[in-house]
DNA sequence: TCAATCCGTATC
DNA sequence: ATACGGATTGAC
């Protein structure tokens, strides 16, 4: 069919667009012609929409040019959506790097990374131009009380990006309340970002952190400087502060993980809080992780400084400090002492003197003491599992968990069935008797924190309790006689410090059959800990847990000493972060051919291990392929192939490839 | 000899 | 996905 005779742009007639389509055989842009009326809006950058296949797609121009190689009769473009270059050239590299990493498609990249159109937003948006900065408000830096100082070669650190350097950091910062926790390591090292004449990103776990960090930069960075861009702004918020970053108006970005993709140019640092937070993973597909965009990021262009910040230290964190990619900043033992509080195992004291109002809310004597001592001085923290890990059959009139009589299993209450049952081996106990006071009434702990809570009330009578989990999360809390109880992350601030935290559910959430067990207890109990006050002002950190290796971290504060003897276990064993891992998931025969293409990198010195295929769920199966790094890369090429051929063959359903998915694990 | 249908392949 | 082209089949 001869396309109607049409006028042409004069210069650069072709655009090449990159369409959203699911196809993985269809990750590459696509030339069309340019109309000579949409010439001037037909921008690179530009939202479009073409005809592709048959269909209308959207799409976005990555370049205009002369000519086509395409070899085929090109389609007219249909419709600039608008005008407004929404995807830059280098946020465009940071989705192809991003989309080859994890053997995904660049258009699923691109959905992540570009908000929606708002086109009310977009009424009256223009780039900002070369207007030079007026850098003179900003505070001298780095200053001399600041908060890197009082690390070790924090100082010398925040110089080297004043400087214009790209160094690469793994911090590890004790405090989490007062004038030196963490948003103020993160709003200084912004400003010495903006005093080299460069950009800052900087990415927490959640809307409360980065309303801290909002409110630290606000002391030292002008307010039309920064852009925050979260998904729970909502899309016209968000669609506005990616445009103000679009623009060249904000330096500093603060955001949740998607503003790892913002358009900030001239990028000279990207940070990351909280990096062992999963949060930081998306949960679509191509599942990339914060903490590797950040990476991705840091190593384009110029290059850009990185810091990958915590209380504790995440196992990936510790590898990139043993392989040399950063360096680690630390405080040093004296610091520690000043301003951390004392920690106190209180696992061996469960069975000695009881107090009854205690050992119903599952309290430890010493803890509970301690608790009520620490309540006149100030707030006092209790941190619990979340309703999801707690056992859920308890006593009714202890509250003890109660456990199947012949292999210790959680019991829960089938949905169908009125009996209780085992999780692990199925027996149904018509009857359950506990074994702490006898009682055979039973209770499910459906709503686990407010129970608790209830109970942990009862057993501090006087104290006004407040609770903190998820849906209902409290900011901040103050005065003496409060008692917090909060789900893991759902801990509220206290502005003066904690007088002391209780720790509780340590061995629920260390027997967590996942790889990060062990890991994730030990960052929630630094997070928490590291709200409490100093041991010289009497704030103590009560623990109830069994794992040696984890509580003898938090006892001497030694986040680091943790995550190395974590990693050297997983290199031992070859599991991640020591290698990658690549889920394939789907019909049995599709996972099969995608495990197929990596035959050729199962021998040889880094040999890729494959494990599976085995049944999964819904009919579906399941391989883990456990591949080395120095052939990841390589890998993820094979798979995206492999991806491609059965999509274009369609010899085979779609199965699904997600690389450093550890929550499976 | 032509149309209806099937299959494979490309999609600007 | 769809859409198109070339091959195949079946009816005049």
């Amino acid at each position: 069919m001869p396309e109607p005779p049409e006028k042409l742009a004069a210069t650069n007639p072709v655009a090449r667009v990159v369409v959203e389509s699911p196809l993985p055989h269809l990750d590459r842009p696509f030339d069309y012609l340019v109309p000579d009326a949409l010439d001037g809006d037909a921008v690179a950058g530009a939202r479009v929409r073409v005809r592709f296949a048959g269909r209308e797609l959207h799409g976005y121009i990555v370049e205009r040019r002369e000519d086509s190689d395409s070899g085929t009769r090109l389609s007219v473009l249909d419709k600039v959506v608008s005008p407004v270059p929404v995807l830059t050239p280098e946020v465009l590299e940071l989705c192809r790097l991003v989309a080859a990493r994890y053997a995904g498609t660049v258009s699923d990249v691109l959905r992540l990374a570009i908000p929606g159109r708002v086109a009310s937003c977009e009424k009256d948006w223009t780039p900002r131009g070369d207007v030079p900065d007026d850098d003179s408000s900003l505070p001298e830096n780095p200053a001399p009380e600041g908060a890197w100082t009082r690390l070790g070669k924090g100082a010398a650190f925040l110089q080297h990006v004043r400087a214009g350097g790209d160094p690469h950091a793994v911090v590890t910062v004790p405090e989490g309340y007062g004038p030196h926790a963490w948003p103020e390591f993160f709003a200084e090292a912004a400003v010495a970002t903006l005093h080299s004449g460069r950009n800052a990103l900087l990415v927490v776990p959640d809307r409360r952190d980065l309303d801290r960090l909002a409110a630290a930069l606000a002391h030292l960075v002008p307010r039309g400087l920064v852009a925050r861009l979260s998904a729970e702004d909502g899309p016209s918020v968000r669609y506005r502060e990616y445009l103000r970053v679009l623009g060249g108006y904000a330096r500093v970005v603060i955001g949740t993980r998607a503003a790892s993709y913002a358009p900030l140019r001239d990028l000279g640092l990207v940070a990351i809080w909280d990096d062992g937070d999963d949060v930081h993973a998306e949960p679509r597909a191509p599942y990339p992780h914060a903490r590797e965009l950040l990476m991705i990021r840091s190593s384009q262009g110029q290059g850009a400084a990185c810091i990958l910040a915590g209380h504790s230290r995440s196992t990936e964190a510790e590898r990139l400090v043993e392989n040399g990619w950063a360096q680690s900043v630390e405080a040093d033992r004296p610091l520690l002492r000043a301003v951390t509080p004392r920690v106190v195992n209180t696992a061996d004291s469960f069975h000695q003197e009881r107090d009854p109002l205690a050992t119903a809310a599952r309290l430890p004597h010493a803890a509970w003491q301690a608790a009520k001592d620490a309540l006149a001085h100030g707030p006092v923290l209790i941190q619990v599992a979340r309703g999801g890990y707690a056992p859920t059959l308890l006593c009714a009139e202890c509250s003890n968990p109660l456990r199947c009589s012949k292999c210790e299993g959680p019991l829960h209450v089938p949905a169908t069935g009125a009996a209780p049952e085992c999780r692990w081996c199925g027996t149904v106990h018509r009857t359950v008797t506990c074994r702490v006071c006898g009682s055979q009434r039973y209770t499910v702990a459906g709503n686990g924190v407010l129970r608790t809570a209830e109970q942990l009330g009862r057993a501090f009578p006087g104290a006004r309790v407040v609770s903190s989990s998820a849906g209902r999360v409290k900011d901040e809390v103050s005065g003496a006689g409060t008692l917090v109880v909060a789900t893991l992350g759902a801990e509220p601030v206290a502005p003066e410090g904690y007088a002391a935290a209780l720790l509780l559910d340590g061995d629920q959430m260390l027997r967590r059959e996942n790889l990060r067990a062990a890991e994730e207890t030990v960052r929630r109990w630094f997070n928490a800990a590291s709200l409490v006050r100093p041991a010289r002002d009497g704030g103590v950190v009560m623990v109830t847990a069994e794992h040696e290796l984890a509580v003898g971290a938090l006892v001497r504060w030694d986040p680091a000493s943790f995550a190395a003897r974590e990693l050297a276990e997983r290199r031992e064993l070859h599991l991640p972060p020591a290698v990658r891992v690549a889920a394939l998931t789907g019909p049995k025969d599709a996972v099969e051919n995608l495990q197929q293409a990596l035959a050729p990198l199962q021998e040889g010195e880094h040999e890729v291990r494959i494990v599976g295929p085995v049944p999964f769920d819904d009919g579906d199966y399941r391989t883990l392929c456990f591949i080395p790094f120095a052939v990841a890369s390589e890998a993820a090429r094979l798979l995206r192939a492999a991806k491609a051929a059965a999509s274009a063959k369609r010899t085979h359903a779609a199965a699904q490839v997600r690389f450093d998915g550890l929550d499976l694990l």
